[in-house]
DNA sequence: AATAATTAAATTGCGTGCAATTGAATGGTT
DNA sequence: AACCATTCAATTGCACGCAATTTAATTATT
């Protein structure tokens, strides 16, 4: 019988920590990306915005702003600013005030953007395949950690 | 019955994202840590780095070398030697030069490194219990993840 | 022994994350 | 209308991650 890592000195091994084991996974997927994200020219965060955008260009909001797209990645302007400024010099996106509300700066596909998800499903399609694991499992994982994040964003 | 999130258009969804969620969950978790470490006047990777000495210090080796950490922590001396450093300035360990191997660096916990360790239990405790989620679903959550690390790893 | 290859840290440069502040624009209140 | 509070981006500062290079020390080869 296995004693819960949750108690005693056990708790504070490394190998015990699911934060640890999470912080090293999505390091370990992001190296996973990189052969894929190179083919594109994008780095794993810009690649996450594109999805976004690539989503909201066939249902509205087709032009969302900098908050929109925080709120769905989960980062804020300090982040996001500097980021989708690199995609904009890559002619990938384009950033524009909103008329009716100066603060609002709107993010506009450009069609080099839009053509760039073309390229993505077939490089996509091999990347998680040849981490051996099967679909329905990185299903399972995917669903547990969607339980996870919002128990934990229900937090503060 | 819904369709795989792994073909046609949906597969790239961010919310059918296995890397996402990844990414997002490993965030989280930093964030619901922040309190607790701030109590420690730690970072996150100084945190699990301390965590590393910690459990050396009792089962050697007793004063690893950078290299040693980072592969433990998967991390390379890029990360490790100026976050080291902010450890040693904060009183916590010394880097000693091997005098066997003047190639080597060697970390040794101080009195005050030791004894910061008694503090984290007590801090730890009420952490991933506020998150709602049970300790089953948690252990269950950190041995996929351990998985689709071996996995990931083996990979290039 | 001299040279070449390997190894361990450190350094450099760039792109995040994120807290905190700033600045401009809008909305609400009196 | 004048004032106040709020909102949205941008900016600043700091600490990672990580690729690539550099430096110093050790090991292997010849």
């Amino acid at each position: 019988m296995t004693p819960s890592p949750l108690m005693d000195e056990a708790a504070l091994q490394l190998d015990n920590q699911l934060c640890f084991k999470l912080y090293a996974a999505s390091r370990a997927v992001t190296r996973a990306y990189k052969p894929m994200l190179e083919q594109l020219g994008l780095t794993y965060p810009q690649y996450l915005a594109m999805l976004v955008l690539w989503e909201w260009h066939d249902t509205p909001p087709a032009t969302p702003t900098v908050k929109a797209l925080g709120e769905r990645l989960l980062l804020d302007s300090g982040t996001l600013t500097p980021l989708l400024k690199r995609l904009q010099q890559l002619g990938l996106l384009l950033r524009q005030r909103a008329s009716h509300d100066e603060r609002e700066v709107h993010l506009c596909l450009t069609a080099a953007g839009q053509a760039l998800r073309a390229q993505v499903l077939p490089l996509r399609a091999g990347l998680l395949c040849a981490s051996g694991a099967s679909a329905q499992e990185l299903e399972q994982l995917r669903e547990q950690l969607g339980a996870l994040l919002t128990r934990l964003m229900a937090l503060p």
